[in-house]
DNA sequence: ATCAGTGCAAACGATTTGCACCTCG
DNA sequence: CGAGGTGCAAATCGTTTGCACTGAT
């Protein structure tokens, strides 16, 4: 088992307080299986515990979150939700299924050996997001048969 | 010189009333050099013509455009505006200054020559959208200096 | 003449803010 | 104790909607 489960301790911001409130916020998202929305996250800890947070809370955890650079927010398309992850050390890409919604991690970036710094210019490349859009496996079977 | 100056004839939507809001926001959007938001577009009318159409219209004139395929929708990170593109026939990226947030064009798309199914697994990909993050030639300078 | 398109104002959802109170460090 | 964090309610922003009217076909 994992032993990141409300530790103190370890691995936080250096002047940021943690507060019940924060700690639940890095609880959901560190365990979150894909990207979430301030509602969702704030729906989730709301079913666990029924903590009476305000809403507001968790979107000023999560900008302070992200200010530390713990977290990245970003917007998908289809619904224009912006959403936030909890910044493990590599990034992920997603497939979104144009039918059913649905949003499939890719194994892995495109671009992992190729060198994106070439294309841009003079522009200086930091970071990258990659979307891909298409059908996934079960989509695309119902429109064969 | 190009011709597209609201000349009421060609390649419009069957079915779809070629009303004056529709020429303006068109020719606004044909124009443009980079995707631009309902608003933007709304000032823009306003400022050439002060026509006094409503915000409203506008929303709904894109959204029709889109369901036609002649607009496309698209949400940058940062501020998470929602901006609209006409569509031409290819396709354009851009790469977003973290520090100035201007927004610059990549002059080619980099999976030109990649095949990005391979990466996507059991998924059907039918289109994609990058982004690249970094600091442009101007904030680039600035930051050395 | 008809029905799609429009203006207006009101409704809406997501996010932000001001302010008084609370609590971590 | 004091700065920083929180709750609450109101404000704001971008976008959508209902309805009566207008104009393109």
């Amino acid at each position: 088992m994992h032993n990141h489960v409300c530790d103190t301790t370890t691995s936080y911001p250096a002047g940021m307080k943690w507060t019940k409130q924060r700690k639940d916020v890095y609880h959901v998202l560190a365990h979150a299986h894909e990207p979430m929305s301030a509602v969702q996250i704030y729906q989730q800890i709301e079913k666990e515990e029924s903590a009476g947070y305000a809403l507001s809370t968790i979107y000023r955890i999560l900008t302070a979150f992200e200010e530390k650079g713990y977290v990245s927010k970003s917007t998908f398309m289809g619904d224009g939700t912006v959403v936030y992850e909890w910044n493990k050390g590599e990034h992920t890409h997603y497939a979104l299924c144009l039918s059913c919604h649905k949003r499939v991690a890719l194994p892995s970036c495109p671009f992992e050996h190729v060198h994106l710094e070439s294309d841009a210019g003079d522009f200086t490349v930091t970071g990258h997001k990659l979307e891909l859009y298409g059908y996934c496996k079960d989509c695309e079977k119902q429109k064969l048969s």
